[in-house]
DNA sequence: TATTTTCTACTACAATAGTAGTAGAAAGGT
DNA sequence: ACCTTTCTACTACTATTGTAGTAGAAAATA
């Protein structure tokens, strides 16, 4: 089964489990930008929510504790996210590059990079074929 | 008020506006893809939410039938969206742009255009400051 | 060991999203 | 004018998401 659509909250959670491993309830929590910070119950059940849909899974028990961490890693939710947004702009890239060249969220590094890395694929591509 | 989050079905009704201006429900049902359309009444009734959340409008009537059109833009929408997918990578824009590469999403075209416009921003902002 | 704290396991409920049926008005065709 | 089709305006129900309370077990601590 592919790995099931994470709504924000639920992505939110893995996030704390990718970066820091595996984390109880509380330490979750904790995460959470002081100021909206969910209840401890709430974080708890988007967490066993979680354990139903097999994105995570309790690692070890510490005291009376469980310890939860991710079963699916952060690179794969990242493509799942991406080509949703993608459905929307039916594969149309200039609009989403557009935005954020304006906005500033792409750094020329970061284009350069990208260019790189396609100029040796299409390299690669013409050495394969014939 | 921003505009409201729209969901998947609900931008999907409203790609329809954008791509043709003002349609009847029926209209927007049929450029559902045919196989997954959804009944009459299921559009109908998102329709009639988009029109309470004021993204679109009555803009006309035909026979008995209203036509109903966007009053948010597609940019706007879009950059929303792009926005919260942002708001997900932290501003980390390198593993998007890696899966777009990859993936073939991203075309040299694509990158070398982004990089003009880098450019000419950043001509620009050194032409403002001092 | 008695008390307090902290967790778990359940249950509950409101909001949003998706899906669709029904009754009756309006238009269209014959 | 009458029958048929098409719409509108409501209503309803399910699934998902967000949010949190409660009871009782387990652990920490005084």
């Amino acid at each position: 089964m592919a790995l099931p659509r994470l709504s924000r909250l639920e992505l939110q959670i893995m996030e704390a489990l990718w970066t820091h491993g595996a984390l109880s309830v509380r330490e979750v929590l904790e995460h959470f930008p002081a100021g909206k910070r969910p209840a401890y119950t709430t974080v708890q059940t988007m967490i066993y929510r979680l354990e139903a849909k097999k994105v995570l899974r309790r690692a070890k028990k510490i005291g009376n504790a469980h310890l939860f961490e991710a079963t699916v890693s952060r690179n794969a939710a990242q493509r799942r996210l991406i080509d949703e947004l993608l459905g929307f702009f039916g594969g149309q890239m200039q609009p989403v590059m557009a935005h954020l060249v304006e906005t500033g969220k792409l750094t020329l590094e970061d284009v350069q990079e990208a260019e790189k890395r396609l100029r040796e694929l299409a390299d690669k591509k013409k050495g394969a074929k014939k």
